[in-house]
DNA sequence: CGCGGAGTTGATGATCTTCAAACATGGTGG
DNA sequence: CCACCATGTTTGAAGATCATCAACTCCGCG
């Protein structure tokens, strides 16, 4: 929360990668080390991020330290559109953490008074809407297993459903995505291990490889 | 999810619903009887609702039967917006509603070539992500007592501070958008009402009355 | 080498769920 | 008008799931 955002090796572009927004918004890129903070809950909503490499979480806090993520975002995801000036959650590079960055006001402009912009922000906006719709029945009514469950299969299919599936955060992020603790974390890994639903590849225990897809679909419902 | 759709006391208007992008979204009345669905999830979203009178309550189900309830829409509420065509969710009526409904696409078309309206509609998902972000807090992170809690304090806001708070859905209801038990709901409501932060009215016990809001905010965190 | 961060695993415990029973309410039909 | 029944609510007792507390391992790194 209190870490300053690092801009070390931060390297203005002339950006033509703007895809969404049409053409001329002006991108730069930044980096930040892992566990630094991109913005703040509470702070004017300044800038639209493009992950480029790395993960960043963006979650809520209660006053105790209680944390929920709501999501994580991997390379090629977009995030920050903020309809109010204010953003209504905080982000933290989960590992180091490159992205590209343009000014909100000028790219919101720009999408919104081209009907086809319009259409794209609110598109973006709307499947943010979904992923929460979708968590909140994970959170409401799964059970851990389920939980677990569901967030390799996310991970997996936003991975493009690799051999080996490198996970950039720790049991504790995922805990703190799940609504549950590092340790029930934990063992629901070790079971679908132990089901050979998945095996860990390497030493770490970051590093996973998904055995069969359908069974771990099953323990979702 | 298997009712149909109730449309005694429908009040068909004389063909405005076939004007297409002209210049007035013409609005209709319905009526739902209690239980009644309005949409269901996967169907198509052909239609914009308002709320005239009564409650509708809109959810996901897993395949065995476990509801989480998104949201609770109350009179003033718009709801069924969405950028696709298909709903991701299902509305059913809480209590004997009333609504007033208009043509999607129409609607749609209207806002997006208005870049007020555009930014009506994008305003209007925002706050339902905020909603659902503050949602998932709650569901991930908070005990059964701040749940509760939060449920009153934010029906309370929504119903502008009445004296007497009249619930239109009853206990599994907000169980399943709190992501607990009924029985547990009705635990809590006791125990507030134990420590006198809260008071039935009358007999039904949908009925009741805050008698301490700061205590009732402190209970959440 | 020692140290800290990360992960696993075990034992215990708290919270919430499940199962069950009792009671109130409101509507319906005899 | 009352009996009757479905629906809704509360409360109790028992049980399951997950959290908490704690110990231990493994790894990377100064």
């Amino acid at each position: 929360m209190l870490l300053k955002i690092d801009t070390a090796g931060s390297r203005p572009t002339d950006g033509h990668l703007a895809e969404l927004a049409g053409e001329r918004v002006c991108w730069s890129e930044f980096k930040y080390r892992r566990g630094t903070e991109l913005f703040g809950e509470g702070e004017e909503a300044d800038y639209v991020y493009e992950i480029i490499s790395g993960a960043v979480r963006t979650y809520k806090l209660l006053s105790d330290g209680r944390r929920q993520i709501n999501s994580f975002h991997l390379p090629g995801d977009v995030f920050g559109i903020e309809n109010r000036a204010i953003h209504r959650f905080s982000a933290e590079a989960v590992v180091a953490t490159k992205v590209r960055i343009a000014k909100r006001r000028s790219l919101l402009e720009r999408m919104q008074c081209e009907k086809a912009g319009a259409t794209s922000v609110l598109d973006f906006v709307t499947q943010n809407l979904h992923h929460a719709e979708n968590h909140m029945l994970l959170l409401g009514r799964k059970t851990a297993l389920e939980r677990v469950a569901a967030f390799l299969l996310e991970i997996d299919e936003r991975l493009a459903h690799p051999n080996v599936m490198d996970l950039p955060m720790n049991r504790r992020d995922i805990a703190d995505y799940l609504g549950l603790t590092l340790e029930t974390v934990s063992r629901a890994l070790s079971t679908l291990r132990d089901d050979e639903m998945l095996r860990f590849e390497g030493t770490t225990h970051r590093q996973l490889v998904l055995l069969d897809r359908k069974r771990l679909a099953a323990q979702d419902v």
